[in-house]
Formats: C-alpha cells, sequence, structure tokens
DNA sequence: AAGAATCAGTAACCGATGTTACAATCCAGA
DNA sequence: TCTGGATTGTAACATCGGTTACTGATTCTT
C-alpha cells in the first residue's frame, strides 16, 4: 500500500527525517479520473502531494462559472491547498482530477515544525509557490493580453506538455466550460486551427500538430 | 531616519530579536509617486516591507501592454519579489508607486533563517502569499466572468478602498492604461456607470457614490 | 491674452465573441 | 438493426469592446 510512496519520496530530495514523517503521518488518497478531490468547503486540513496522474485546477465564481487555471503534475503540490488551510480562508477554487490520480495528504499541522526544521521542505514549499505564481501570471496573460484562438491553442499546448500526448480527448463542449465559453465558439475556433495546419481534429479527440 | 521604520516595528506581531535583526540589515528605500521602483531585471535581491504610501502592483507583456494586479499597502510585503528573488526566475512584473512611498528593503538571503527562527515571520510570510494569491484570483474573476463596466467598476472600489479615500485622481488614459483598453472605451463606461448613479465624474478626478 | 497641450465627449464603424437554432454524424444500448 | 443521446458543423444574428476621427473644454505657457 505505501509502496508506491516510498517510491516517490526516494527521488525526492528531502531529508531522510523527513521523509520519515511524510510516511508516518500521511495516508493515500485515490482519485478517479473526473472526480473533485479538493473543494473550498473541505473540512480536512491537508497538504497533497501528487503521486501519480493529473490535476487540474479550476476557478469558479457564485453563478456556477469555472475556468481552468493549471495543472497539478506528480511531485507537485497544492500551493493554494497550503495556504488555505494555514490561514482559515477559503478561496473559491477546485481540483478536479484529470487522469485517475494518487495523493498523499500530509496534515497541515506538521508544516511549520517542517518548514523550521528541514531545509529541503523550505525549498519545495517556496518553489511551489513560484510555479504557482507563475502558472497563475500566464493565465491572466492569455485571459488578458490575447484573442480566443490564441488562449485556445495555448491551453491545447498546456494540456500536451501535462499530459505528454499529442492526442488531447476532450470534447469541444468541456473544452468551452474550461475556458468559460460557448461549445460553438470552441468549434468555430477549432476548425480555424485546423485550417492554420495547427492541429487535426478527429472525432472525441484532437491532435496536436 | 530609521525612526519610521521603528514605529512601522512597533506595530508589527514580530519577535523583539526578528525586530532587531530587520532593523540592522535592511535599508530605507523612497519612492516618489509614480516611480518605478520594482522590475523584474532588478540585481538587487531585496524583499521590501512596505513602511508608507501605497504601490501597485502591474504585469506586462512583451508587446509593452501592462495590466494592473493589486496594491500593496502599508505593512505588507511583495510575494512576487520573495519569490522571483529566491528561485532566481524573474517573471515579468513590476512594482510602481501609486503616491510618495517608503519602503524597508531587507536582503533576501536572510530569509531562509528568518523564517527558521521566528514564527511570526513564517506566518507574515505565509499570510502574505495566501493574501496575494487571493488578489490575483480576485483579478482573474473580474477578467474572466466579468463585463468590462462590472470590471472598471471593481477597479474603482478597489482603489477607493486601498486610496481610503472617495476621490479617484485619475485620468481615462490612466485608467484605460491599468485594465489594458482604450480611452474611448472608459469613457464610455464611465458615463454608464454614472447614468447608474454609481459614480460621478468631475475634472481630472472620480467620486465614488 | 494667444496659442499649445491635455483631457473628455461623441459618432461611426468593425471585428471578436456569445447566442440561438438546426442539421449531420457517430455511437451505444435495447 | 433501430433509436436516442452525444458530438460536431454551420448559419444568422446580437452585443461588446476596440479603433478612428473629430470636437469642445480646460489648463498651462509664454
Amino acid at each position: 500500500m505505501n509502496e508506491k510512496i516510498k517510491e516517490v519520496l526516494e527521488k525526492s530530495p528531502f531529508e531522510p527525517e523527513l521523509k520519515d514523517e511524510i510516511l508516518k503521518y500521511g495516508r493515500l488518497k485515490k482519485a478517479k479520473a473526473g472526480q473533485t478531490v479538493i473543494t473550498p468547503d473541505d473540512e480536512a486540513q491537508e497538504m497533497p502531494l501528487v503521486m501519480s496522474g493529473l490535476l487540474r485546477v479550476m476557478r469558479s465564481d457564485e453563478n456556477g462559472n469555472e475556468v481552468f487555471l493549471y495543472y497539478l503534475e506528480g511531485g507537485e503540490t497544492c500551493a493554494m491547498s497550503i495556504t488555505c488551510c494555514l490561514e482559515g480562508k477559503r478561496s473559491s477554487f477546485h481540483v478536479v482530477a484529470e487522469d485517475d490520480s494518487e495523493l498523499w495528504m500530509m496534515p497541515v499541522s506538521n508544516l511549520d515544525n517542517w518548514i523550521t526544521k528541514y531545509r529541503s521542505f523550505r525549498r519545495f514549499v517556496f518553489n511551489s509557490y513560484q510555479t504557482r505564481f507563475d502558472e497563475l501570471l500566464h493565465t491572466i496573460d492569455s485571459m488578458v493580453f490575447m484573442n480566443l484562438d490564441e488562449r485556445l491553442y495555448n491551453y491545447l499546448l498546456d494540456k500536451k506538455i501535462a499530459s505528454g500526448s499529442f492526442e488531447i480527448k476532450k470534447t469541444h463542449q468541456q473544452i468551452a466550460n474550461e475556458l468559460n465559453t460557448s461549445r460553438v465558439v470552441i468549434s468555430r475556433l477549432l476548425k480555424k486551427l485546423e485550417k492554420e495546419d495547427k492541429i487535426e481534429q478527429r472525432r472525441n479527440y484532437i491532435e496536436i500538430l
């Protein structure tokens, strides 16, 4: 049961004692593709470490609109979960499993202690913040500086990199939901990208060229 | 010269020894309104503490477009500067003095040490991250979920709160720059807000009702 | 006081995006 | 095999926001 996390920790830069603590205090959480893993009203004060799979972080408003922010990949943590738990405030975002995924959930009550004791953990947390800030800023860039067709193309490239595959298995409707626009618009723009030889469309998936 | 920072530290929750270190290792930096305080290509590895005044953080792209992200007020620090320095990567943002401001600049080389030694400093830094994340997310909300008129109104309210004044001394052109749109559009929408009795326009400033 | 510069108001137009409606195709289950 | 649901294509239209051009008002400079 704990073989997988041991394997993940093996490759991490954490100190041996920290690895022991992570093993001791954490718990495994599995999520099937499509399942919501973390919601703002989660009571559990836990910080996640992604062991395998792919997760997507979404922002939503009170009217049920939502928009994709960034992916969480193996070895990463969710900076927003950490701050969210720490400060008790709940910002509206949720994390959905894009593929079947495994997480190692650690109580945030350990955070202060680990930060103090382990240099590698400090680096891990701050590096995570840096990465998330960067990704949020890229999201902002694409929303405010680019037209939808560019933003869509960036979104597809992003997914390609995160999944490591040229084939993107999403429907137009799903893409529209993640970019907070409508299906018709996405169909239109995908057609345009196809004409520009940037993608090819197959049924139920898109191929990046 | 150091009276002001002593005063600021007086009101802070920092431990006495930390206050001493901050005093010892920091330096004063003054900025006149309109002046750029921090740019991505700053070599100085310093984290700022805002002592007085008001700063605005802007995001810009390679084409010279820019957009307002959030304000930094007294007692706050710039989370992005911290991570930026720490990880050596430079994300493109810059900080401009909105009013005449005073900053206390501290070398980031102290960060790891202070984080380890002082609980109050850990709380300060993490709280800062939380606040910035929240503000970035609000910025994203307004860009992706709202029409420009709502976004403009939010922007004005934001400024009202940050400055503590109902009078916003900005030209239409300046507002257009910060929202990455054009002057004509802002004039049009301000007129609309005026008709909705949300604001009143005077020469060179706007009054929030 | 005259002229220049800045700022704001307005109209006309256009392209990007959102909306509605309907058709065509494919797939899965009865 | 038939049928209903899901997916995609497309057209027509509405709205929002961006652009250009011009005007009038105020302030600044000399």
